[in-house]
DNA sequence: AAACCCTACAACCGCCACCAC
DNA sequence: TGTGGTGGCGGTTGTAGGGTT
């Protein structure tokens, strides 16, 4: 093949970079460039370095207008509500937010974003239940106005399998053992997993029809037995399904990613809470991030993909088509469109 | 003042897709 | 057509610095 062999790791060296090895690539790549080779440019220059620390290196600290630190309000909402809807692709959501690396936004996610947005939740009993309160209220306001995110079929009716989710909510809190959650908690929390639960149905979000069709994509890859392939009547289903086999698997895999499962449910309410009590003005956003997941389930669930796929659903067709579309065009139209897909479900009139 | 804990962030690691050979 | 190098990406780790006990 004749390549050249990729860096000599035994002669490179780790760790952070000086100010002197950092002159040094800054210099020559603003001189020359990168030569279309990073593998090669740390021994062109004299640097002890990979080539792919060089690379992340010049794309994360040195290369010209960069950000650090201090994201804006309009910044951090900008990165939930594409986290929320499109999950962590970092380079895509980088791209929404000129001077920010993906390395940037990954790390201020893991450190402030996700605390702020889905962490705390299990800080006071009583703040959580006066938010949960709120945020149940938040809801109900939306619901008396608002049939949107109602789904064919179960319009006017609570779906049969809520009944059992009283049961399921001892079981999610399983990595604290069994927890008994008040009425007020186990209200809210039905509620949410009833919109939960639709945002993983494959309904046609403009469709008249009653859905009883077999695209649905399971959430989580916990069914698989050929019988459990049989496809689900709709969601509500699958979840009641669910909920029984949490309470009956013997399997420690099942039951951990049941438990994954749950626990995800589990944040579900909290997450709403907390992002929208950190970010008042900008509650109807953030709840059109989950909104948003039904709309793009729809999107991509008649076409099967079989492909990657996530609880947060299968977005990559969506994802890729904006990305790729707009990669020469600076990225101005994949914000606006995926706002404008979160806002899809949102309430029409506030 | 020391030990410990927490946070933020830079850097590394491993995987994957693409492409040259 | 198969193999391996390269770039790109997301996940994870290491560590410095500040705060707390």
């Amino acid at each position: 093949m004749g390549r050249a062999p990729c860096c000599d790791k035994a002669n490179v060296k780790k760790g952070p970079w000086s100010p002197e090895e950092d002159d040094k690539l800054k210099t020559y790549i603003e001189q020359h460039g990168t030569g279309g080779n990073w593998i090669a440019l740390p021994q062109k220059i004299g640097l002890k370095r990979c080539g792919k620390s060089c690379r992340l290196r010049w794309l994360n600290y040195l290369r010209p207008n960069l950000k650090h630190g201090g994201f804006s309000e309009e910044e951090d909402n900008i990165i939930c509500s594409l986290f929320l809807s499109i999950g962590s692709r970092w380079s895509i959501i980088a791209g929404q937010l000129p001077g920010r690396t993906d390395n940037d936004i990954k790390n201020y996610w893991n450190t402030r974003l996700k605390k702020k947005l889905l962490g705390r939740q299990r800080k006071d009993q009583q703040t959580r239940a006066r938010r949960g309160n709120s945020l149940k209220q938040e809801i109900m306001k939306r619901e008396s106005c608002d049939q949107t995110f109602m789904v064919p079929g179960v319009m006017n009716q609570s779906p049969y399998w809520s009944a059992e989710i009283p049961a399921a909510a001892t079981v999610m809190s399983s990595d604290q053992g069994p927890t008994d959650l008040d009425q007020d908690q186990v209200s809210t929390l039905r509620s949410l997993l009833i919109k939960l639960g639709e945002n993983f149905s494959d309904h046609q979000p403009n469709s008249t029809a009653t859905t009883t069709t077999t695209n649905f994509q399971y959430p989580i890859g916990i069914i698989s037995s050929p019988q459990d392939h049989q496809p689900y009547a709709n969601t509500s289903s699958f979840l009641a399904s669910t909920f029984s086999a949490a309470t009956n698997c013997s399997d420690k895999t099942c039951t951990d990613q049941l438990s994954n499962m749950f626990q995800r449910l589990e944040d579900f309410p909290n997450q709403l809470c907390e992002f929208g009590y950190e970010n008042p003005p900008q509650l109807d956003h953030g709840l059109e991030g989950f909104y948003g997941m039904e709309m793009i389930n729809a999107s991509t669930a008649t076409a099967s993909i079989s492909g990657e796929s996530s609880s947060w659903g299968d977005i990559s067709s969506l994802v890729s088509d904006h990305h790729e579309g707009n990669c020469q065009q600076g990225l101005p139209q994949l914000q606006d469109s995926a706002f404008e897909n979160l806002r899809y479900f949102a309430p029409a009139q506030r």
